[in-house]
Order: C-alpha cells, then sequence, then structure tokens
DNA sequence: GATGAATGAGGATTCATTCAT
DNA sequence: CATGAATGAATCCTCATTCAT
C-alpha cells in the first residue's frame, strides 16, 4: 500500500497501536507473571512461559525486566503498594457502629483484593518470602503492618465504645487477620486448606466469620462450655 | 556376589553400627528434606543440602531415594501417615463438655503437630500443591478430609446439646480450621502472615481464638452492634 | 515510490543538512567502531553501543552495514587504504644521510598513525586476526608487507652508502619495526606492555629508540662486552 | 571381573588412575582454555570447547573454576606467578660481563617462557585487560613490574661498570623489553606484526637483537649518519 | 531513510542424576 | 553399600539482526 504511506494516515494508526501495545506491554507482562508465580510457584515458572503467555517472546520479557527477581518485585509492587492509602482514609471518617465497620472492611477488602488477582500474592509471598528478604521485608513495610494497624483501629474503636469486650488487641487483630488469609490462600491452592468437595462460597464465608466475630467479641456474649463449668 | 561375602566377614560384626545407620538413613533424609524445603522451598533446595544435612553424600540419597520428586513425596506420607486413626478414636470417647472437647482438641493438636517439624507441612503442601496433583489429592485424602469431619463431628455435638447455636457446619468448621492453618503458616513465614514485631505466643494465640470461638458459638450470644440495629 | 518524493518537497530544504549528516553516518560509525572495538575488543563491543557513539539507533547502523563483521572489516579497510602509496614516493625522493631518512621515518609515522586513532588497528588486527582470516590476509598485503618493505629498502640504501654496517636485512628491519609496533600497543594497553607507573613520552621513546639503532646499525660500532670478551 | 573385585586389586589401581586424572583435570583444563583463549580470544572461546579440548564435559570445568572468568585468572595465575622470584636470585648472583648477562637473560626468557605456551599470554592480556581491571593489575603487578626492575638493574650494572654508555634508564629498558614483547605477539598473532612470507628464527631475532642493542648501549659506540651531520 | 520494539539463536551456569570406584 | 566425579538437560539472560512504523 505505497499510496497510503504517502499521506500518512495508515502510519498514525498503526503507531497509535504500537504505542499502545508498547504501553500495555509491562502490565500483560505482570499479570501473566502473577497468575503463573501464584500457580507454579516463582522458580518452577519459566521465564519463556510468562512471555508467551503475555503473547510475546522471551527477549521482549526482558526489555521491560531486567530480570526474573525484578519481575517478581514489580508484580508485588504493581499489585499492592498504595492501596492502604486510601483505605486508611476512608475508614478514619466511617459513620455506623463498629461492628458495621468490621462487616464493611471484610466485604470491601474481599471485594478489592480477595475477589482480584492479587489475592495470590499472599500464597506467592509465603512461598517465596524466604529467598527473597528484600522483599519479605518490603511486603511487611507495605501490607502486613499497616494492615495490622488498621484493623486494631477498628477493635480499639469497638472497646471504647463499648460494643466489644475488653480483649488483648494483638490477638484480636490476629482472629480478625487469620480468616481473611485463610480465604487467600484457599483460593489458590485447591485441597490443601479446605476440603475440596466442599464448595464455599466466598460471601458466605465472610459472612459466617463475621457472625462468629461479633458474637464472639461482643460485650454481652456467653461462652459456650461455661454455664456448665460453672455448675 | 556371593565370594565375595566369604572374604567379607570380618566386617560384618564392625557393621552392626553401619546397619543401624542404615536403617536410620532414609529417616534422617526425610526430615533434612521437611527442613528444607519448608525453609527454601521445594525448587530452591538442592539435594545435595538435603544429604549434607543428613550426613551423607548426594549419591547416598539416590539409594534411597528415587529422585527429588520422589523425596518429596515421602517427605509428606512420612508426616502424616495414620495419625487420624489414633485420634478419631481419641475423641469419639471424649468424656466433657464440647467446649472443653474444642479446647482439649485445639491444644492436643498443637502439641502434637502445630509445635512439631510436621507443621511445616502445610506450608510445603501449599506452595507445591499445583505442581504435584498426585501428591495433592493424597494430602486431601488424609488430611484435609478427615480433619474437616473430625471438627464436624465435634460442632455436631456441641448444637446436638444444646451448648452452641444452630450454625452452617461447613462454615463453622472452617472457622475453627482457619486459626489453625494460619498458625501453622505464621510458624514458617515471617513476617508474611503476622507483623513481625509482634512476638506471638502460640499458646496464648490459642487461647483467644477459642475464648472468641466459645463465645461466637455460644447458644446465647449477643452480637456486637444488633443492639444499635434493633433500636 | 515516486510519488512520495512529490509530496515531500517541502522537506527537501530541510533535509540538506540530513543528507550532509547521512554521508557522514559511516564514517561517524567507523570512527566510533574503531575506538569501542580497541578499547573493549570486538566481541565484548556491542553494536549498540557503537551506534550510540555515533549519535544513531541501532538499525541505523544496520542499514550501511550488512553485519557486525562486516563493520570490523570496513573499520580495518578504512583505516589501511593507500597510506603506503603516498608513502613510498616521498621516500624514493627523500635526500639526506639514511640515518636522518630512518629519524624522520619513525617520527613522521608517529604523526601521521601512531598517534591518530589508526594506531588502534595494530591492537584490534592482533586481537582479532585469527578470528578473521580473510581481513587478517588483507592486512598482511596492505600493511606489513608494504611497511617491511619500505624499511628494508632504507635499511639497504644505509648498507650501500656505507653507513650501516652489513646485516641480515630481514633481522634488521624487524629491529625497525620492533618499536613501532610495541609504542601502538602500549598506547592501547595500560600497564599490559610497560610499567604504569612510567609515564612515558612517545616523542622521547622514539628518539631513544633511534638513538640505539643508529649506534646499533652504525658501520664503526663498537659492541659492549666485546671489549671484555677480547681481553 | 568378579574375582578381581574379591581381592580388591583392580580397585586400586583403578582407583589410582581415577585420582591421577582428578588431579590432571585442573591442569588440563588450563592448558586448553590458554591455548583457546589465546587463539580465539577470551570472549569468542565458549567454555565447552576449552572442556572438550581437555576431554570432558561442559560441567566438569565448572567443577573446577567458578566461572569463565575465575578460569582466565586461573591461566594467568598459573603461567606467570611465583617464575619472577626465582628469576631474581638467579640474576642477583650472575657472573660475567653485562653484556653476557642480557644475552644470557634475553636467551633464558625465551627457553623459560617465550618459546612455551605461556607466551601467549601477553597476546591475551592485551586482549583483555581493559575487559578485566582486576586482572591486569594482577598481571601489572606480578609481571611487568618485576620485569622492568630487573632489566633496569642489569643495564646499571653495565653503566656502572662503563660498559655501557648513560642513558635514560626508563627508555633503555624499554629498548630491552620491546622486542621481546614483540616476538611473543609475532608468535601468535601470524602475519599482522611480520611478514608471513618470512620464517624468522626466534633464536636468531633475539641474537641479532643482541647484536644491535649491544653495538647500540656500548660505551663506545659511534652514530650512523652523525659523522654527515658533523661534516 | 531512521527508528526502536521485537525476536530467538547462542552461551554461561546450575543441578538432578548416574556410575565407576 | 557409600562416595563424589562426571554428565548434560534445563534455564536465565544477552545481543545481533529484523522489520513494522
Amino acid at each position: 500500500m505505497p499510496l497510503s504511506k504517502l499521506f500518512c494516515k495508515a502510519k498514525a494508526s498503526a503507531s497509535v497501536k504500537r504505542e499502545r501495545r508498547k504501553e500495555a506491554r509491562p502490565g500483560e507482562l505482570l499479570d501473566a507473571a502473577l497468575e503463573l508465580f501464584v500457580e507454579k510457584g516463582f522458580a518452577a515458572t519459566r521465564v519463556e512461559e510468562v512471555a508467551a503467555r503475555a503473547g510475546v517472546s522471551k527477549g521482549t520479557l526482558f526489555l521491560y525486566f531486567q530480570s526474573k527477581e525484578e519481575l517478581l518485585k514489580a508484580v508485588v509492587r504493581e499489585n499492592i503498594s498504595g492501596r492502604f492509602e486510601a483505605w486508611n482514609k476512608e475508614f478514619s471518617s466511617f459513620e455506623g457502629s463498629t461492628g458495621e465497620m468490621l462487616t464493611y472492611c471484610l466485604n470491601v477488602w474481599w471485594d478489592r483484593v480477595g475477589a482480584t488477582k492479587a489475592s495470590g500474592i499472599t500464597k506467592l509471598m509465603m512461598s517465596e518470602a524466604t529467598n527473597f528478604p528484600e522483599i519479605a521485608s518490603f511486603y511487611q513495610h507495605e501490607v502486613i503492618t499497616p494492615g495490622q494497624t488498621l484493623i486494631r483501629r477498628i477493635l480499639q474503636r469497638g472497646m471504647d465504645s463499648g460494643e466489644f469486650r475488653k480483649m488483648d488487641l494483638d490477638y484480636a487483630a490476629l482472629a480478625v487477620v487469620a480468616p481473611i488469609i485463610f480465604l487467600m490462600l484457599s483460593k489458590h491452592s485447591a485441597g490443601v486448606c479446605i476440603d475440596k468437595g466442599l464448595a464455599m462460597d466466598p460471601k458466605k464465608y465472610i459472612a459466617a466469620q463475621l457472625d462468629i466475630l461479633l458474637h464472639g467479641l461482643s460485650a454481652n456474649a456467653g461462652v459456650a462450655g461455661r454455664a456448665k463449668e460453672k455448675t
């Protein structure tokens, strides 16, 4: 098509296509990498596979990421950094009971993280943390600590308002976090955490957890078995 | 080579010690492998390291295990086999409140599994399950399903006796299992599940979980936030 | 594509500068390549570096040179072609003593070759000759043999005139050539030929060599140690 | 041969064979590496070629040398380190005229280094020095400086005894070193330093160089051309 | 013509596995 | 049985070369 070249129209549109592809490339590669790393583990995933899933060649991957390890770091950064900032603000201005707040927190967390591919990061980190101390500390800094802090703030609010009974904050926070992490890990480890036969509905699981949690944290809670003990 | 044995009688007495060691070899190798696989991941662990930690040479390892993969399978089998048989019997004859039963169950589980090296199996399975479907289904059959069943039996007992309120058994069982698994994973993934700064005491963690669980499952439980809702 | 040219007249005036640059391109690339090949070796130099130093893109380099090897060949040819023709004429009409002639020869060689980038060719050839036999024989024909011949002619002149003593021409010629080559190689191989600490002045080095050479070639030369030997 | 095993004779001899091979391995690899590195250059030589020439597989090479670069270092060390110690002692106790000393020095150098494979090191270093600064400085330290010092000591001795005329030591030393290095480089760069057609005999070349050098350094030397100048 | 994104062959290096001793 | 030297398949990464824009 020599004429089209003269007027450079095709050039323009085609160039756009290439540009767009170039800009999309890192994202596509990160998505592919996340999937495969979660699925097969970091070491067991070949860079060629990642490239192939992203629809490019091995060499292209190294055009965007210095090394396989750097790719892993980018995956973690891409899927986590900066989420907590917005989140913290959202919760600092929350109005309603603390029970509602906890309910909202867990549900919103599921919708924005747990239900997305990013949920695989947890499993990924667990497997590779010891091999990449740098990433592990980054993750600790950017995710674990802020998360724990947020939960603790909510629980403190409940205890201050009298909704929740007085408890050790650290351990209570773990009680909230544990099912979240458990759920994320289950999702990516079919049959290893929960029974394969059990078709668990995440939303229902969260609801059930909240039910028990809120009963358990409630200021006017009875204890199973205590009745008997007292007798 | 029968003749060679004739000439090697002198060695016989000396090899008594060796025989014993020889029988101990597989076990030592399995222990070393479990530790390293949990610590560094399957792929990142070199068979030579395993052999070295067990005090033998690389070649010797292959005398006992056909391949690295076979070694992994053996590690998992070794640390799981037949734990639940005895356990189930123990619990079927348990006397006392179901609250006590659940308390006992979680504590005994920690003492016999959680506190031992076997706790690393969970992490190992999570990381490698997708790469070894055969082993994953084995684990599912041998551990996950029986465990879930045992927990469900306990919960059912509590609901039947009126100690626990009526709940969906599946989701309630998950509420019991989640903190157990969370605890095991935390133990082997410093900083990835719980805050590194938080020096958690497993026994205290279990106690806290039980506290919330029993409050939460209790038949006469209040719910935080409901008071307001009703208003 | 003649039509495209019709529509691109506007560009014509602007492209005068570009045309000129376009013609200069190969030369700039050859210069950059010579520098880098000498500095880092052929294999260790990336074509991208060459292109960058010449201020063009990787792709452009391949517009002018079929391959990296072809670039090397061009570099060598470019820096050698036709130097000896003019040179030979210059020396065939030289007037003065042969000692002066040799002095002039070495100094002029330094000014026109040794002091320029072309001096790097020697090192380049030495390193890559075995990998590029074709180029090596080309170099042999174009440089080594003519050079040797020129030197031999000078020495013959000195012997004919009685200024120099009778010597084996081949080996005497080598005595003249050796320091020249040594000097060129030294220049591009800091610390490998001569002591790094020694800040050698090329001109002074040539003067010193000439001093010894002319003393050594002189018809009425004494020999160190012979006095004693004779005693 | 089952019987032979019983009496373990074959074992002994065979074991010896393997042991010997194992001990010989590094040397064989170093020889092969030296040859190939000199022949083709460091970068252009594949480790597999080196291994093949030494009669082993790729993997075996890495059993003895951490990396290709480490192999190069070992080659340099093996062929140079420690030669100068013995050499310096030998010359410090030399008896005879300094002319004889210089003659002996150059000849002995040729026999022990120049005529051996080690002579290729010079070319190797020249090509790779810039890429491996560490090796280059090592070479400078271990070879160049001691060599230069040795030569200077000899020349100083000749000047002190009145055999040689007073000259700048640095430049006189270069006059001695230049032909040595030239000769080594020529040997490994057929046609690039000296005319291919010229079948140079190293020993004769050295003799010729000494002839000119000793004439040139001699205290009672005339200078070609000066007669005319003076006229 | 010029560009630089994309390619993939090629090479260094690792490590599970074998086997002669 | 135990060893550890040897192997070579597998994998990361580089970089000369191509080609759509």
